[in-house]
DNA sequence: GGAACACAAGTAATAAGGTTA
DNA sequence: ATAACCTTATTACTTGTGTTC
């Protein structure tokens, strides 16, 4: 199933679409190793390492090597583990031992990515969910307008009726409504000033200076 | 061996509150090094590193030792860090350095927790605007509904009235209006079964077998 | 125009506290 | 009581992009 929220999307890059063989940029990750010139003006630690003697299999068990560089699993790896999440989310010890052996990392390092997925998946699970909402309430939002005008016309059309009816039997019923209306379109104003789409969301924090940063204090809850 | 599967487990255990310098438990960071007997039923990797001789000075600069364990950032380090984000979220190299000389930390180091705090305010940012959403649309929800009522009395009425009047000349224009409450009805409906609040989210995950990881195929985009 | 750096997003791995068999 | 796992939070790193000098 593809789950491309069926959107368009902005910054190129949000959860990376499970690299299936798609992008070119895939294959580098596992060659990759020293490539950090981004160094946060500072040496960095790293060199400490004893700089990993060349190797082919992934993540060596117990012999003292490498320990640093060379995270990021390959993309096989990660496809692999990809299917297995898809089949199921938890993990049972014989498909872990099975991963283990089959994609030569640590049981350990298995157990881990699969916690690790479930929570980036219950993160994207709220930025769907907040979708999901938005578009609801858009919807809903307009369908109240209808009806707020479809009452408004209603009224007048009543009115015009007991005027010619002239009989005032109605009369107190029909305004006695007239608040309900009124109040609600006010509302629908007020509340808009929170809605976003995610990719709004992501956008506004994308690029440089996120202006929330600054209205913290206006209607966020500045989390501690 | 199957651990729990469709069993249902209450238990509130609600997102931890940032354990912020309340809770006892803080203290305890810095000097909790090899507790570590959380090793997901195999000795983990580590023994690798040098050892690291015994050191005072929280996360050496580039000498060569420490390199790993002692994670996880002093109860002082983390309030005064967290004053400082307070007071600016971005970080400029003038207070990155002073902050690192106060603290004892790398720059590097400071540079990396603003991002990551930057990154956890977004989280719970997204958060809070879906709290507020949800209960936006519970109130718009409930006005629609009384207006749907509305419409219906206001209908009612006119009918009665038109029909008393015995002209039937607004006739073609109220029935017209019918389907509009109709289908509106329905999406209420339909609607409500996307909606939680962000506690009711992070309940049905905190607890043994979060419902949705079964459901998963049920409307929810399985995410890859 | 390109090196150096800041940043967001994504990713491993660790830590701490709760559950369950 | 404990081992194995889980979730949540955190730390640190990777990658790609944008900015600045």
């Amino acid at each position: 199933m593809e789950w491309n929220n069926g959107n368009i999307s902005f910054s190129s890059n949000f959860v990376s679409p499970p690299p299936q063989s798609s992008s070119s940029s895939a294959l580098l990750y596992n060659y990759s190793f020293n490539c950090n010139y981004n160094l946060d003006h500072f040496p960095v630690v790293e060199t400490t390492t004893p700089v990993a003697t060349g190797e082919g299999e992934q993540n060596m068990a117990g012999a003292g090597v490498d320990h640093q560089k060379k995270k990021r699993l390959s993309q096989d790896q990660l496809e692999a583990l990809e299917r297995s999440f898809q089949e199921e989310v938890k993990l049972d010890p014989d498909r872990k031992m099975k991963l283990s052996k089959e994609l030569g990392l640590q049981p350990r390092q298995i157990a881990v990515w699969f916690q690790n997925r479930r929570a980036r998946w219950k993160t994207k699970q709220l930025e769907h969910l907040y979708d999901t909402l938005k578009q609801q309430f858009d919807t809903i939002s307009k369908e109240k307008h209808n009806l707020q005008q479809e009452v408004m016309k209603l009224r007048s059309m009543l009115r015009e009726q007991t005027t010619r009816n002239q009989g005032s039997m109605a009369h107190t019923d029909v305004s006695g409504e007239e608040t309900t209306v009124e109040c609600t379109s006010v509302e629908i104003l007020s509340c808009n000033n929170y809605m976003y789409n995610v990719e709004d969301f992501n956008q506004i924090s994308a690029s440089a200076p996120p202006f929330w940063w600054g209205a913290e204090a206006a209607h966020l809850p500045s989390y501690p």
